[in-house]
DNA sequence: TCTGAATGCAAGCAGGTACTTGCATTCAGA
DNA sequence: TCTGAATGCAAGTACCTGCTTGCATTCAGA
């Protein structure tokens, strides 16, 4: 068994690099210190392989919840959002791939950014939980609040390592502004 | 002339859909209809002749500018972000692949970037023209509020092919739900 | 001690890929 | 009419890629 879970680590983390043409038996066997038969032999294709691994990279990682009932917002939003980012991060190589491939492999891009969608829905219900108790304006967009935010945080996470040095401030900085922000926008009433 | 315009036409559409090493210099060939051989003859290289489709590529497109001094702010923000919106759709192709592929080539993601570098600064020194005037809060997070717009205009456009009929609404407007709701955050003073 | 499953190694196969070479064809301009 | 540049065509070279085969080695469990 440890041969397969090396086997698919290392073919996840060359799949994140090299995309799905980029990252070749011999590569993985080279990268796993195993012969490019036993991959044979443990996946039967390499289709098999790359499928599983990017499955298992795509799935990894904890999944925040919101509270049920909403209590200070700002400080609630905030470290949900910086746990989020940070899950989003550590697949950013992942996520890039897939949605590049997406024409050609349309079915991993979705899976891969399950995660951002898992969190957009639980953002919603936190939202119109906090509507529905009257901390948010009534006639706000709660809905253009969510994607912003999950947009925003994702964008940076995904950013980050290809542009170094382009953004001055933390993502726990640009979290909060970006926290503060929407919560001034969602708390005015009526502006339409 | 024609056959280079042909081949640098074709040679960027062909990368956008299969990244690097999915370009192969056949079925470039192919796709343009000339013979592989006069392709070498022209560019030399496969390289060559790549980077400089994907740069001709990532330059076209109209650069809107956002007025000098502020007026009907809402209008002025949506008209230019749909117009933006649009010239990102047009190349998200391109610019997904670059992403993907900045590991092994660092050049390019930037370059396919640049418009929207280009489109936050411009947007960032009309956010401070309006605070200037005192349309926008003066202790408002125009930095953030520019980040989001452009990331949710930037998403928007990317995903909008790759998850068809998850939006509902169309690109005008869910940007006319950004930019109102970020005007709402950006004119009430003082939250923090 | 025996057995069988997992693994390694060397070699090879068929097809693809970037790129080259040699020669024939077209065709516009002098 | 002649010339030269651009292009096409057929073939080939060296290397890569997914995958297979045959055989030797290790090693845990009966």
């Amino acid at each position: 068994m440890a041969t397969r879970e090396a086997l698919l680590d290392v073919t996840a983390r060359l799949y994140a690099e090299h995309g799905w043409r980029g990252t070749t038996t011999r590569r993985i066997a080279e990268a796993a210190g195993i012969n490019e038969v036993t991959l044979f032999r443990q996946f039967g294709s390499k289709e098999t392989l790359l499928l599983e691994a990017i499955q298992q990279a795509s799935c990894e990682g904890e999944a925040t919840r919101l509270p049920d009932v909403p209590g200070a917002m700002v400080d609630e939003l905030v470290s949900w959002a910086v746990t989020h980012h940070g899950t989003i991060r550590s697949k950013s190589g992942i996520i890039r791939t897939c949605l590049a491939e997406w024409e050609q492999r349309p079915g991993l891009a979705p899976q891969a950014c399950s995660g951002g969608a898992v969190a957009f829905i639980d953002l919603m219900r936190y939202f119109g939980a906090a509507q529905a108790r009257g901390m948010i304006a009534a006639d706000a967009s709660i809905e253009a609040a969510g994607m912003m935010l999950i947009n925003a945080v994702f964008m940076d996470a995904m950013t980050r390592d290809v542009m170094p040095g382009a953004q001055p401030h933390s993502p726990e900085e640009m979290i909060t502004m970006y926290v503060e922000l929407l919560i001034r926008g969602l708390g005015q009433p009526g502006a339409a």
